[in-house]
RNA sequence: AGUCCAGUAGCUCAGUGGUUAGAGCAUCUGGUUUACACCCAGAGGGUCGGGGGUUCAAAUCCCUCCUGGAUUACCA
């Protein structure tokens, strides 16, 4: 068991590509551009299997493009994904005994920023172990200045115009996570419940003496402490003679939850439960819109730790799940528990600790919405989604848009540029007219109203993906090298190369499904409402790889492949191949590490099988063949004597290999009138010709394996054995095939086409620059 | 509940109007030892989830049902 290449051979090789700038985008060239924008991964631990698919992907398109004659710009990047690098930070952290309380605002930051290059460090050797052709000068990171200030400007516009406000509204809070978050980030677990029916009593009963009263049903009793109304579908028949009544609470003794209106609403449904529902605005999304309609108070039972609050008198202090036991003991001894049933439904969890959210008012910060989705609707089409059916995903998203909460009580992010004059300000009150300054520093000028210079920065950070949304405009340098809208004048001119005429929009993205809304639609919208163009033409979204039973791969089932292992096992090239055969657009493979294995072993033996071709071919070469003498470099050796970069080279420099066989003074021997020449060339052309217009179409499972059959099944196995019987006429036939195959083949498998081209006889001093084969017309 | 995706060889998957439905791995038979045993030639293995329809022609398009999965919404 051996594999194709040895590790030392492979680093020598990207080494050299990396120091002859062959990466290197030319935003001064005369080519045509082509940019490709990589997902920064999070900024979590190890490189994963999603990871090595993406870089692989973007990879190989990126150095199709580069042969093809464009200026290739991949630009590569690394996002500080808070909430997430705070869960596994603080884990690390709790090992060591320490949390954040212990260390400390600045220690803790610290040490987050040493992790922060740890992490950086294994990516990195990942990246250039897979042999990612990415213009390195130009990485970014989301915490950066440059994305800083891009992240002002972002928030500065959406003020200015009126976008953004601060306020108390009902949020999804995460008691564990201590933050706000979006629905997005949270997922639903089936959860066995009971749901309990309880009598309200009302106040004034009609004409009757016996007292009437009003059950409703409910699967959160401990809320009942701050319900503020009850509600019924409106006309209805048993309950409309109470409306504008009035209920007696069963639990409180607070006055302004003693008695409950009792209110029509048709967001009421009448055939579940009883057909009326308690109002507890504080608790409840649907209640908290009921309740501003009707203007209800808002009480909290529970507080942001999830534990009881002192609206509970006995039960302050305990936590929301034992709370609810204790309120059923207490409505049972009051008797107005009527019936109690048992109840299924999914309860809302925090995507990332898995603990039940918690709706609750917070002051948050918001963005409406509605009109950069409206914008981004429209322009939707001029996006070419891979699978297509993404567009109506992605457009009914932004159909239900609702505004986004931007703040996080968190750390680790941009730090909303708010700053708050501590004398006139202490409520921490937003507004045009409050003295209040947007800044990333802190402010040297004096506040108006007390002339002081007493500022304090908002204590909150912003959501992740409110910086990763500009990512297709902070890493080509906005908001400095384009105009903002409305023809405001630049914040700065910082000396930013201006990369942004030349790569924006981008021509390509991809991406896991599992973020289409959160980070894709925005950085549409993102895209359109700053630069009035969309991002990225076309966007890929490559599937999910699963393992046998169809279960994410996750570190916590045990149940993942790391991409590291079987490189190590097999070589990169190998590997790639395999994750291209998985990388149909839009589905999820479902894979172990067998199968894996099992490809990368055929991917393997298929490079053997390449570099036995190169043998028989090259290193058997019976003729002193003609086309030696033509030769470049010696066979073996690396070129010494190289161009600084590949901007300079001229565009005949890729002529020479098809005109030598169309030439006959430069090749005597070179004719195509055997059957068998015919076959072959014919193949390879239409072998070129439908990978080509495979990468085109980013198909690259398609590409990679009718390259397999063509060299494999078609030229080794036939032509190349037919060509024994008559071996020295075919030389030239056999060379010209050879270094196609091996030019096609380079964006999948870099590091052993390089390898081999180096020994052809004739050559560029890298594959990497070798021109994009075309067909031969004979 | 809505929407979307999938169901093809023992397993993992390509193929999405047009020869006899393919690949890798697995199974079986034979061959080759100076390009390659990490090989070559060949074989077996499929009512392309079920049913109905459109068409000269359907795995592919339409309808319907079944199964699995994603996703969205509600859940008092």
């Amino acid at each position: 068991m051996q594999n194709n290449l040895d590790k030392f051979t492979q680093e020598k090789i990207y080494q050299t590509w990396e120091e002859k700038g062959y990466f290197k985008a030319h935003p001064g060239s005369s080519k045509k551009p082509y940019s490709l924008l990589m997902p920064p991964p999070n900024l979590t631990g190890e490189p994963h299997m999603g990871h090595a698919m993406q870089h692989a992907i973007l990879d190989a398109l990126a150095r199709f493009k580069r042969m093809q004659g464009f200026d290739v710009l991949l630009l590569p990047g690394v996002d500080h994904a808070s909430i997430q690098f705070e869960g596994v930070f603080n884990k690390i952290l709790a090992k060591e005994g320490l949390s954040k309380q212990k260390l400390g605002y600045d220690t803790w930051m610290k040490r987050a920023w040493q992790f922060k290059d740890e992490v950086y460090k294994s990516f990195h050797k990942t990246w250039s172990l897979m042999g990612i052709s990415a213009d390195w000068s130009k990485e970014i990171f989301t915490l950066d200045k440059k994305v800083a200030e891009a992240v002002l400007e972002e928030f500065k516009i959406f003020w200015e115009q009126d976008l953004l406000y601060k306020g108390a509204y009902i949020v999804q809070w995460c008691p564990k996570c201590g933050t706000a978050i979006e629905d997005v980030e949270m997922e639903y677990v089936e959860k066995k419940e009971k749901l309990y029916y309880v009598k309200y009593q009302i106040k004034e009963s009609a004409e009757k003496e016996q007292l009437e009263d009003i059950t409703i049903a409910t699967a959160r009793p401990e809320t009942i402490f701050a319900d503020t109304a009850i509600a019924v579908y409106p006309n209805h028949p048993k309950y409309k003679k109470y409306v504008g009544k009035k209920a007696w609470n069963p639990l409180s003794s607070k006055e302004n939850a003693l008695l409950l209106p009792i209110i029509e609403d048709k967001r009421v449904q009448k055939d579940f439960g009883t057909g009326a529902l308690k109002i507890t605005p504080g608790h409840d999304l649907l209640d908290y819109e009921i309740g501003k309609d009707h203007n209800l108070p808002i009480l909290h039972a529970i507080d942001k730790n999830g534990r009881m609050t002192n609206l509970t008198d006995t039960l302050e202090g305990m936590r929301a799940e034992e709370a609810r036991n204790k309120t059923v003991e207490l409505l049972q001894e009051k008797g107005v528990i009527e019936k109690v049933e048992d109840y299924t439904h999914s309860v809302p969890v925090c995507e990332r600790c898995k603990t039940i959210v918690e709706p609750l008012i917070s002051e948050e910060w918001f963005v409406k919405m509605k009109p950069l989705a409206q914008k981004a609707l429209k322009h939707l089409d001029e996006i070419n989604f891979i699978p297509k059916n993404y567009r109506k995903i992605i457009a009914n998203w932004y159909k239900e848009i609702h505004d986004w909460s931007i703040s996080r009580s968190l750390w680790w992010g941009h730090r909303i540029p708010v700053w708050y004059c501590e004398k006139c300000n202490t409520n921490h009150e937003v507004g045009k007219d409050k003295d209040m300054i947007i800044s990333l520093e802190k402010p040297t000028t004096p506040c108006k109203t007390c002339k002081q210079n007493s500022w304090v920065q908002e204590e909150q950070i912003l959501d992740t993906w409110f910086s990763s949304g500009l990512w297709p405009l902070a890493t080509l340098g906005w908001p400095f090298v384009a105009k903002a809208p409305q023809g405001k004048p630049l914040t700065s001119q910082k000396g930013f190369e201006d990369n942004m005429g030349k790569y924006y929009p981008w021509n390509f993205e991809l991406t896991a499904p599992e973020i289409k809304y959160l980070w894709i639609a925005r950085m549409i919208m993102l895209g359109l409402w700053f630069k009035d163009q969309i991002p990225f033409k076309n966007m890929f979204f490559h599937g999910t790889l699963r393992d046998l039973q169809g279960r994410k791969m996750s570190k916590s089932l045990g149940n993942g492949v790391d991409p590291l292992d079987l490189i190590n096992q097999w070589g990169v090239d190998p590997v790639r191949m395999t994750l291209y055969s998985y990388a149909a657009p839009g589905r999820d493979p479902k894979a172990s590490k067998q199968t894996m294995d099992e490809r990368c072993k055929s991917f393997r033996n298929f490079g053997t099988k390449l570099k036995n071709i190169y043998r028989f071919i090259i290193d058997l070469n019976p003729t002193n063949s003609s086309l030696q003498k033509l030769s470049k470099s010696p066979p073996g050796s690396w070129p010494d004597n190289d161009l600084a970069c590949p901007e300079e080279q001229s565009d005949e420099r890729n002529s020479f290999k098809v005109d030598t066989f169309k030439n006959p003074s430069l090749s005597e021997s070179f004719q195509i009138s055997h059957p068998d020449d015919k076959k072959i060339i014919e193949d390879l052309n239409k072998t070129i010709k439908s990978v080509t217009k495979n990468l085109e179409e980013f198909k690259l499972h398609l590409a990679t394996e009718e390259l397999y059959e063509f060299i494999w099944h078609k030229f080794a196995d036939v032509y190349i054995e037919k060509s024994k019987t008559r071996r020295v006429e075919t030389q030239p036939i056999l060379e010209y095939v050879l270094t196609n195959s091996l030019i096609l083949l380079h964006p999948f498998m870099p590091f052993l086409t390089e390898e081999l081209y180096q020994k052809l006889p004739r050559c560029e001093k890298s594959i990497t620059l070798a021109p994009w084969p075309k067909e031969l017309k004979f």
